[in-house]
DNA sequence: ACAAATTTGTTCGTATGTATG
DNA sequence: ACATACATACGAACAAATTTG
């Protein structure tokens, strides 16, 4: 129980068991994402401690990102932020689950269209030869987390449009397409804001904005397969650069 | 002059002669960063060509990132975007000279406070500890690029908002203070809306976001020296990350 | 809240020049 | 000489987004 009386002088802060505390409601779902806490004076009186000792609490919470406070309006359980790293070796699946989350797909989109500058540029494709584009969502544990829209050559990849449909998962298809393996050679970062069907299919307010990446993964022998704009929920994902 | 006849069967497309025109006159700075081009019935009136002519010249443009097309609006030269590698030795005059543009910097406050959360945890410091804070502006060619939140921990660097007041560079103050030479850790990207004093100081408009980077950088012996928060106007920068 | 004007986006169809076999 | 493919260029009409009244 949030509320049970603290234990004294047993070695262990009274801080230190609050954000305890706080932190195996939030972890266990007792208090959902975005949850609104009590208030300070609440808590201090419930517990029987200071506010100062609560707010020693929080801050420690808010410090490793599980709580976030807004002066004046109180405290609320932040919303999961999935850590997405952005190595040469990055796999949606992979990552989700890392972070002990349960990762998921579905598939917008899929045709076939010809390909216009940037796309033909980075595929090294002459402008007008088919791609396949596939946009699709990722989830973790049921919340959507980026938008991906993916580019293939057509002439290489003709089933991939099949295979998608039958499993969202894109390191699956390009593997049953002769591509086990792949990596990712760079990515552009910037931010923008959603139009209407991004922020409606994200589930994210339009007023919030979108990381985008643009990445070309190739196969082991340097030859793209693959061009990807990816849309990131900015309030539910960090993009994390390992440096050097 | 942009509106002189265009020759016919030369074995140069029209639409590629248009681009060209087009291209010198932005490159020459005839045409200013920002500056609204004619309309495509304009244009291809003046250059008594069909539009769809026009406009394949416009895909040419904007393919290469010289002109911005939106519709309803008109056509613009491209402001100018700065790639911003996210490597281990990121040096924003470095970066922005490699880009043939002039770097400049804007001391706007320097103080110091104790460390909190984020900060302390990062620094390796205690709770409390001080730390010089120093916010800069950072410009390319005089436009406001990035608006950097460095925290160094006091005891070590002294000196160090004495030297940043005389000299904005951040790298010019570390090699004062004994750190010749640091490198990046690691960087998490995220972004959100600018506060309307971030949207002034950044000369941009409340309604673009910003892209948030958070860098701690660390001596040769892998002690930490500054833990950076970075908030980068999203519509001129790009922030690049090798994938190797 | 609505209508009109402006501007870019898209999709037809048609014709011509050029390179290839 | 002929057939074919492809890029180039033109014309017309309509759709969609934005600005203005």
């Amino acid at each position: 129980m949030l509320t049970a009386p603290l234990p004294r002088g047993d070695g262990l802060a009274l801080w230190r068991q609050i954000a305890s505390r706080l932190e195996a409601a939030i972890t266990s779902g007792q208090l959902v994402a975005g949850a609104r806490l009590p208030t300070e004076t609440d808590l201090a009186e419930a517990l029987a401690v200071n506010r100062h000792t609560i707010r020693r609490a929080m801050e420690e919470l808010t410090g490793r990102g599980l709580v976030r406070v807004e002066q004046g309006r109180g405290s609320f359980v932040a919303e999961e932020v999935v850590e997405y790293p952005l190595g040469s070796r990055t796999r949606f699946s992979e990552i989700i689950r890392a972070q002990s989350r349960e990762p998921s797909g579905r598939i917008i989109r899929i045709a076939e269209i010809p390909a216009e500058g940037r796309v033909a540029e980075l595929l090294k494709l002459r402008r007008g030869r088919a791609v396949v584009v596939a946009e699709r969502l990722g989830f973790a544990n049921g919340r959507a987390i980026l938008l991906g829209m993916h580019h293939f050559p057509a002439h290489r990849f003709a089933r991939i449009a099949a295979l998608l449909a039958d499993n969202p998962s894109i390191s699956a298809a390009l593997a049953a397409s002769g591509v086990p393996d792949y990596r990712r050679q760079i990515t552009r970062i910037t931010a923008r804001m959603p139009s209407p069907e991004e922020a409606e299919l994200l589930g994210q307010a339009r007023t919030r904005p979108l990381l985008l990446a643009e990445a070309v993964n190739t196969d082991p022998e340097g030859v793209p397969v693959d061009v990807t704009f990816t849309r990131y929920a900015a309030g539910r994902t960090q993009l994390v650069v390992e440096g050097a």
